[in-house]
DNA sequence: CGTATTTGACCCGCGC
DNA sequence: GCGCGGGTCAAATACG
């Protein structure tokens, strides 16, 4: 995990620091995730090509190499389990029902709806492979009922965030912050005459959460991008929560998994 | 065998 | 109109 973060942080901020001609690259993209996937691991032959050219003995031992490795990638991505994730990020239930790559973005993004069948709000996360504490979460909604998991002191754990980031040219919009599974920001009145669903914009335990309905772009001049590009989602990362942070706020530490807390 | 996850197809809006 | 990118769906696959 370690190496593949360095490796990953690397070759973003040169990515950043020597930017391609072109403001939209693609195809650096995925590169750096492909490889942030396959960085240990060259991609095996078709089956019927190995049979074809080793004997037994050798065929046998690379079934089970292969499968060694595809154990260890798969312990080592565990954290993007559902329930875990879910439980720690905001404590309501939901339902994956798609992922995708994302143009310009280094982190997949997964399609979440929560589960109270009553409430159609959806989020959208994007997780960095190399690093699972850097997290973008987008929500769409409010949630019409509260957090299944958390209680209500955990809930008020909405620590407005500093309005601005220096050198990340990020700032809340309307400097009001509001937790989405709390209530409505003040931004939210769906009158028509108010911004709808905005101030979402914060840091918070390296969790980034955009404004609803914006989609979080990685170009420097954005929020994140400019945030990866100052080294500010390197070095200022908070680790996520550690147990005196879980213990103040009243978060239940057995709803965390152990590999999410901090490190040191 | 039921549930969770992955994956590719499909759809739609938008910009050119 | 066409291509592209993002969102959704559902079949396939993995898994316990």
């Amino acid at each position: 995990m370690e190496l593949l973060g360095l490796n990953y942080n690397s070759e973003f901020t040169e990515a950043f620091n020597n930017p391609p001609a072109t403001p939209n690259c693609s195809s650096s993209v995925s590169s750096a995730s492909s490889d942030a996937l396959n960085d240990d691991e060259p991609p095996p032959p078709p089956p019927q090509q190995q049979q074809q050219q080793h004997s037994p003995t050798k065929q046998l031992k690379g079934i089970k190499k292969r499968k060694e490795k595809e154990k260890e990638k798969k312990a080592r991505f565990a954290f993007m389990t559902k329930s875990e994730v879910d439980h720690l990020e905001d404590g309501y239930r939901w339902r994956k029902y798609g992922q995708k790559a994302v143009k310009n973005s280094p982190f997949p993004r997964s399609y979440y709806r929560c589960t109270s069948a009553a409430c159609n709000v959806k989020k959208r996360v994007e997780r960095s492979f190399a690093d699972p504490t850097v997290v973008v979460t987008t929500y769409e909604g409010q949630h019409t009922h509260p957090s299944p998991i958390l209680s209500r002191s955990a809930l008020a754990v909405a620590i407005p965030p500093p309005s601005f980031i220096p050198g990340a040219g990020g700032e809340c919009v309307g400097g009001v912050v509001a937790m989405p599974w709390l209530k409505p920001s003040n931004n939210d009145a769906h009158d028509g005459n108010t911004v709808p669903a905005m101030s979402h914009q914060y840091f918070q335990n390296s969790t980034y959460i955009t404004a609803q309905n914006v989609a979080a772009n990685y170009n420097r001049n954005n929020h994140i991008g400019a945030a990866n590009a100052a080294g500010i989602l390197q070095e200022k990362r908070f680790c996520n929560p550690n147990s005196s942070f879980l213990v103040d706020h009243g978060l239940l530490q057995d709803v965390v998994p152990p590999h999410m807390l901090k490190q040191e």
